[in-house]
DNA sequence: CTGAAAGCGCTTACAG
DNA sequence: CTGAAAGCGCTTACAG
C-alpha cells in the first residue's frame, strides 16, 4: 500500500499512484467529461486506496467560492427561531452548502456589527438573518455585512428580501374566529414590544376588531414568557372582576397562553366557559394543555426553506436579487377546546 | 482614493498604498512584533482606506487551520439539543472559532456517515456531537470522521470524551423525593427506548426504588412527545382504576408530563392530591402548568460550555486527547406543586 | 483525452 | 525592522 508519510494525501499523491497528472485527478474529482473511462477507474481506485479527501480550502481559494452560507440567529433558545434555523440548515445541506451560524446576544449596533463581521470574515457566500426585533432589522440594513442577505421575519423595505409568516393575517383569523363565536370584543396579551412579530399581531388584532365594529381594549404588553402571560392573565382577571367585559383573549404566543391559563385557573375562571383563549405558534404542548389550546400555526420549516430558496435565487442571479418571490407563508388557525361562544 | 478596480482589495493592494511589501502588511495584520511603529500606522491607515479584509481561505490554506469547529446535532427541534447547541455556539464564538452545524435526520449508518463527511469536507478542526441515541453514538465510534470529537450525552467508552448531565442521579433524586414524601412505589413513563438518556433515567429510577426496598412496576415506554405522555397517562389511570397502587409517577421529560397531566385531568384524577407527577428538563412552561410541575433541571448551557472546553483542551494538547475528562453536569431537582404526600 | 504552467492570497522561513 | 522567495493544494486556461 502506498503511503504519504503520515501527512494526509493530496491530489498529486493520487496522481502519482494512478500514473496521471494532478489535473487529471482534478477532472475526475469534479466529474468533468473528456476523461477516458479507464483513466477514471484508475484514478478512482487511487483515491480510494489513499483515502484521499479534496482540500476544500485550496479549492475555495481558487474558485472564490467557499460553499458556506451564514445564519445570523437571534435567540435559538426560543421555539420559533430554533425551528426556523433547523429548516434553514436542512435546506442548505440539501443544496450542497455548509451552514455557519452565529447568534447575536448583544443587540446594540456594536454587537450586531461584530456578529456580521464574524460572518464576513468567514467569507460566507450569502446569509439569512433571523431578525425579529425592529432594532436588529434596522441595524442590519445600515451596516456593511455579508451579501446577498435575506431576512426572516424582518421588516420590509430594508433593501433585502424578507421571508416570513403572515403575522397580521394569523392575528386577524384568530380574532375573526373569536368574534364569529359571538364575543363582543377580544383582549390581547402582546409579545415583546420591540419585536416586529408582536407589532404585526397587535396590528392584525386591532384591524380585525375595528372591521367588525367592536371596541378595541388596551392591549397588555408581555415578553413572550409564560411568566408574563401568568401576570397579565391575573391582570385580565382583575379587570373582569371589576366589571369589564373580558370573555375572549388573543395571546401573542402559546408560552404566554400557558401562563394565562394558569392565572385564570387560579382565580376560578373557566376556559372556555367563562373566557376563551387563543394562542399563536402551536408549540408541541398546545394540544395537550387543559383545555387543548386553540392557536395559530406557523410553519417554521417552510419559512426556513423559503428563506433559503430566495437566498439561492439571489446567489444564482445577483441581478434579479429583487425579483418578487413568494415570501409570505400563511398562518393557519387550529381550533381546539379553549375557544367557545361566550356564556349567556 | 486608491482603487482596486472593482475587485476586493488584497494584501498587496494594501502594501502598495502603504509603500511596504505585502509581508509587512501580513505582520501588521497578525500583530507580529518587530514592526516599526510608524510603519504599523501607515499600514493600518492603508487597510482602513481600502476597507481591506484578510482572505481567511488563503490564510487557512497555508496555516492549515480553518478556525471552524463542527457541531453534529440530532434534532435541534427538541428542547435539549437546541439549548445545548446554543451553548456550544456561544462558547465557540467566544473562543474565536466559527461553528458549522449539520443535523442528521437519517440515523442509519449511511446517514450518519454522510453527516460526518459533510464536516470532514469542511476541514473542521474539531467537532462536538450531540448524540443522544445509542445507535448514533455507536455509529460515531465506528466511522471515520472529524477528530478530535467530543460527544454530548453519548455513551461512555466509545473512544472519545463525553460530556453530559448526570441523568441517573437526576432520576434517583426524583424518585427519592417521591419516596421521601411517603409513596410506596413510583411508576415511570420512559422516553424513547433508543435514547441513552431514557435508558439512564430508567436505570436511576429502578435503582433508587430497589435501594428503598420498594416494588419496581413495569415502566411505560413513551417517545418524549406530549401525545405519548397523554396516552400513557390514560394507561396509568386505567391501571389505578383496576386497583393497582398508582400514587406517584416519574415522567422522563416535561413534554410527556404535560400529556400525563391532561390525561389525569380528563379522568378526574387530581394532581398532586390523588397522584404526584415529577418531570425532567424544566422547560419554560413547567412552572406555569396547573399544577406547577416538579421537575429535574438540566443546565444545557453548562453542558454546551463544558463540551467546548473539553474540545478546546483536546485541540491544544492532542497527546492528552484521551485524558479522562468525561465531564458530568449535575441535575437539580426543582420541587413545585405537582408532588405531595399520598392521600391517606 | 491529457499535461505543463500560472496563479488564487496568504504565511513562513530565510536573508539582510 | 523589512523584503525576495517559496509554497500551501487546488482549478483554470492553454497547448498538444
Amino acid at each position: 500500500m502506498p503511503t504519504t508519510g503520515g501527512r494526509s494525501p493530496v491530489m498529486s499523491d493520487v496522481a502519482k499512484v494512478a500514473g496521471v497528472s494532478h489535473q487529471t485527478v482534478s477532472r475526475v474529482v469534479n466529474g468533468h467529461p473528456n476523461v477516458r473511462e479507464e483513466t477514471v477507474v484508475r484514478v478512482r481506485r487511487a483515491i480510494a486506496e489513499l483515502g484521499y479527501q479534496p482540500n476544500s480550502t485550496a479549492r475555495a481559494l481558487v474558485t472564490r467560492r467557499t460553499n458556506v452560507l451564514g445564519a445570523l440567529a437571534v435567540d435559538t433558545t426560543l421555539f420559533g427561531p430554533a425551528q426556523t434555523l433547523a429548516g434553514i440548515e436542512r435546506a442548505a445541506r440539501e443544496a450542497g452548502y455548509f451552514l455557519s451560524i452565529v447568534s447575536v446576544d448583544d443587540l446594540s449596533p456594536d454587537g450586531v456589527a461584530e456578529a456580521l463581521d464574524h460572518l464576513v470574515q468567514q467569507a460566507v457566500e450569502g446569509c439569512v438573518a433571523i431578525t425579529p426585533q425592529r432594532e436588529l432589522a434596522h441595524a442590519l440594513a445600515a451596516l456593511p455585512g455579508p451579501r446577498p442577505l435575506v431576512a426572516v421575519e424582518g421588516g420590509e423595505g430594508a433593501g433585502f428580501p424578507v421571508v416570513g409568516v403572515d403575522q397580521e393575517q394569523g392575528a386577524r383569523d384568530a380574532v375573526r374566529h373569536l368574534v364569529g363565536l359571538g364575543h363582543r370584543t377580544v383582549h390581547h396579551v402582546a409579545g415583546r414590544a420591540d419585536w416586529l412579530e408582536a407589532e404585526a399581531r397587535v396590528h392584525g388584532w386591532r384591524e380585525e376588531l375595528l372591521a367588525a365594529g367592536h371596541v378595541v381594549p388596551e392591549p397588555l404588553a408581555g415578553d413572550w414568557s409564560p411568566r408574563s402571560g401568568y401576570e397579565l392573565g391575573h391582570r385580565l382577571a382583575e379587570r373582569r372582576a371589576a366589571g369589564e367585559e373580558v370573555t375572549a383573549v388573543f395571546v401573542a404566543n402559546d408560552q404566554m397562553a400557558v401562563g394565562v391559563l394558569k392565572a385564570f385557573h387560579e382565580v376560578g375562571l373557566r376556559v372556555p366557559d367563562d373566557v376563551s383563549v387563543v394562542g399563536f405558534d402551536d408549540i408541541p404542548e398546545s394540544a395537550y394543555l387543559t383545555p387543548g389550546l386553540t392557536t395559530v400555526v406557523q410553519d417554521f420549516t417552510r419559512v426556513g426553506t423559503a428563506a433559503l430558496e430566495v437566498l439561492l435565487g439571489a446567489l444564482e442571479s445577483p441581478d434579479h436579487a429583487d425579483t418578487p418571490v413568494d415570501r409570505t407563508v400563511p398562518a393557519v388557525l387550529r381550533v381546539r377546546d379553549s375557544s367557545a361562544p361566550p356564556s349567556a
